[in-house]
DNA sequence: CTAAATTTCAGACACTCGTTTGAAATGAGC
DNA sequence: GCTCATTTCAAACGAGTGTCTGAAATTTAG
C-alpha cells in the first residue's frame, strides 16, 4: 500500500498550515509547540523547518495567505456598495459592513472552522507585535487608508484626529471581540452568545457606527479626579 | 557595610513584583523569564520561588494587589457621583468615568509608571485565560454586576441582551485600547498620541457612551452577503 | 554574645523548545 | 530497469525554561 490514510505528496504543507492556524488561535503562538502542531497534523517534526524554514516563517505564510484574499473581499464589497449608491457617499454602516463582514466569512484556502483566522490574528497581535508589525505595515495599513478615505467622504466635517481615534477604536474592538469570545460568554451568564456570529457582527457594527455618529470630540470638563493628583488613596 | 545600595530585608518581594509587573506588561507572561525578572530586580533567581512559590502564584499576587484597590476606587467614585446626583440616575458618562478612570490612575502599592498594570492585564488576559479565569470570577464579575445594575437604573427600557452586549463591548474595548497602544500609534501616522492618557480616556468614554445612547438593537436587514453562502469567491 | 529563624545564593535538575543532521523512503524522468 | 531530486524520518543538539537543593549569609531573639 502506498497511501494508507496518511498524506499525499503536496499536502504536508497544507496540513501543517491548517493545524498551526487552529492551534495558534486556540492557544497562542508561543504556547503552540512545533511538536504539538506536527503531531496533530500527522507529519514529521522536521517537516515544518523543511517546508517553511522556521516557525516564524510558518506564521508569516499563514498570515499572508489569509490577509490578501481578505482584503480583496473587503475592497470588492466596498466597490459593490459604491456601485449601488448612485454616487452618494456610503453610509457609515455600509462602510463597516464591508470592513467587518469579510473577516467572519469562511474562505479558501482550507476553509477554516468558523473565523479561526481572525481569532488567531487577535492572539498573535498582542503576542508577537514585532513579527506582526511588518505584515501590518504591508497589508493592513493600505486597506485602512482606503476605508479611512471612504469614511472621510461620508464625514467631511469631522476633524482628522477624531476620525482616526474612532477608527482605531473600531479596529481594536473588532479584533478583541473575536479573540476574546470566551470571556464575553462567561461574563454575561450565558445570555450573550458569542458563537452566534451573525448577531455579534450586527451588534458590533451598530456599536461602532454609534461612535461615529456622535458630534465631534470636545475636550470639555474632565472630571477633577483625573486632572490633578494622579494618586487616589 | 551592611546595605551597600542593594536591598533591605523586606523589599525583595516588592522589587520582584514591581519588576515582574513591568516586564509582563511589556513582553507578556510567558516571554518574561524568571531569570530576566530577577536579574532586572537585582535579586537571586531562587527568590521568586522562595517568596511566591511559583511563577503563576507571583502573577496571581500581582493581579490581586492591584485589582482589589482598583475596584475600591471604582466603587468610591461611583458612590461620590451618586451622592452628588440627588437621587437621579447617573448619566452613562458618569458611570463609565467611574469605571474607566481609576484604571488609569497611578496607585499604591509601588506606584507604577503610568498604568502599567492595565497594560499587563490586557496581555495576560489573552495569554493565560485559564489562570485568569479564577481572578475574573472572584474580582471582576462582582464589580461588573455593580456597574450593570447602575446602568440598568439609567437605562430601564433597554433589553437585557442589548445592555450586556454593549457592556461587553465597552469592557473589551477598554482593555484592548490600553494593551495595544503601540499599534494605535503606528496606524495613525502619529496623529493619535496614545501616551496622552487623558485625551485617550476622554475619547474612549465618549465612544463607549455613544454605543449606549443608540436605540435598542434591531436585527433588521442583514446584508445578503452574510446570510447565505459563507464562502465568497 | 549565642542560638535559632529567616533570607540569599550558586549550582544543578528535569524538561521543553526550535532547529539541524544524515540516512531512509518516495517521487518523477528517461 | 536505473538515476536523481524531493520529501520523510528518527535522533540528537544546544539553548532556555521553572523549580529545587543544601549550604552560606544575614537577621532576629533570648
Amino acid at each position: 500500500m502506498k497511501n494508507s490514510g496518511s498524506s499525499e505528496p503536496r499536502d504536508t504543507r497544507e496540513r501543517i498550515m491548517a493545524t498551526a492556524e487552529r492551534l495558534f488561535a486556540a492557544d497562542g503562538f508561543d504556547a503552540s509547540s512545533l511538536r504539538r502542531i506536527t503531531l496533530d497534523a500527522g507529519v514529521n517534526l522536521a517537516a515544518v523547518n523543511y517546508h517553511f524554514g522556521s516557525k516564524d516563517e510558518l506564521l508569516r505564510e499563514i498570515l499572508e495567505r489569509r490577509i490578501v484574499p481578505l482584503n480583496e473581499r473587503r475592497i470588492a464589497m466596498l466597490q459593490d456598495f459604491r456601485e449601488k449608491s448612485a454616487g452618494l457617499p456610503l453610509t457609515i454602516e455600509k462602510i463597516f459592513e464591508a470592513f467587518l463582514i469579510p473577516l467572519f466569512q469562511k474562505a479558501p484556502p482550507a476553509f477554516g472552522t468558523d473565523p479561526v483566522f481572525i481569532k488567531m490574528l487577535g492572539r498573535v497581535i498582542s503576542e508577537r507585535s514585532e513579527l506582526f508589525r511588518k505584515e501590518v505595515r504591508e497589508h493592513f495599513h493600505p486597506i485602512q487608508k482606503v476605508f479611512l478615505q471612504v469614511l472621510r467622504e461620508t464625514l467631511p466635517e469631522m476633524p482628522e484626529k477624531d476620525l482616526l481615534w474612532r477608527f482605531q477604536f473600531a479596529v481594536t474592538l473588532m479584533i478583541a471581540s473575536v479573540s476574546q469570545r470566551d470571556r464575553i460568554m462567561s461574563a454575561s451568564d450565558g445570555i450573550c452568545d458569542p458563537d452566534d456570529t451573525e448577531d455579534m457582527v450586527s451588534r458590533l457594527i451598530q456599536f461602532i457606527c454609534a461612535g461615529f455618529h456622535e458630534p465631534n470630540f470636545m475636550p470639555d470638563e474632565m472630571p477633577a479626579e483625573m486632572v490633578k493628583g494622579n494618586v487616589v488613596l
